[in-house]
DNA sequence: CTACATGCAAACCGTTTGCACCCTA
DNA sequence: TAGGGTGCAAACGGTTTGCATGTAG
């Protein structure tokens, strides 16, 4: 209930109306612990009883990343896009090759890194993206097999 | 001369057959100094007047990605993919958002973070991608007028 | 009551595919 | 001359858009 309203704060505070299929959508990435595509989103609800029309979730995410509550990931070099709610901060992901899991990881070994780039380049940094690729433990015994 | 027919050399080591429009289309890549769309490859190679389809411009890249000679990158969130030789190795790239100029950045600083993060997760690590986001000078002293 | 949100269906557009023909090895 | 490579046109599929209707503030 908390979270809610939390959620319900950074609307207003965004200028967006308070809409039962936004509150659906933005429940949804919450809950999710990995990124998710909108199709995800669309079934999920779909199973709660929710139905939201795909053309609206990719509506709300826009307007979401837009207002920076929400950022867009293409972290497979060819699927479908990414979403994933902001409330955590600076992060990366480990993801594995053979069952497509995909790991958030905390913590951030490029802070440095970044400025000393920032001297070499004159870059003005405003960020950076960074994917780890491998496989995991399950993944890596199948393959045994 | 001596590039070329190293790229052809390649090619046999991959156990392809080598064509014009490979040639063409490695060439197009080689020559380019940041990674390009097959869009991009279509016209310029149309602009000296050599015509291959867009469809096989595709394959081909598929092809070439899948022998490890070139690289996918789908580096700006919505954009389309890019594609670039593999003759650099490991590499970053830093991408100006005003611009949307990509620059190549030799050296990676997560060599000794990925082998940390290996033993953490126990993840058989394979490889990873790192994207960095600014504003190059010049977008910079746009901003300013 | 008004401007923003939504549903629906159709368009979009980068990419892929089926098929007939071509050309390298 | 066999099997991979190419051109062409059509399909595909994720995402976007135009328009009429609904609803939050």
């Amino acid at each position: 209930m908390n979270d809610k309203s939390c959620y319900e704060d950074e609307l207003k505070k965004s200028g967006l109306k308070i809409t039962k299929s936004r509150k659906a959508i933005i429940d949804m990435l919450v809950q999710s612990s990995h990124p998710i595509t909108a199709e995800q989103i669309y079934l999920e609800l779909k199973e709660n009883e929710v139905e939201i029309n795909l053309s609206t979730i990719y509506r709300t995410l826009e307007v979401l990343v837009d207002k920076r509550l929400v950022t867009k990931l293409n972290i497979m070099d060819n699927d479908r896009t990414l979403f994933e709610y902001n409330n955590l901060g600076h992060r990366h992901y480990l993801v594995c090759l053979g069952c497509k899991k995909i790991i958030t990881i905390q913590g951030c070994p490029l802070e440095s890194y970044e400025k000393s780039l920032e001297k070499q380049t004159q870059f003005a940094m405003s960020g950076h993206r960074l994917y780890l690729y491998g496989y995991c433990l399950d993944c890596q015994k199948k393959m045994i097999d």
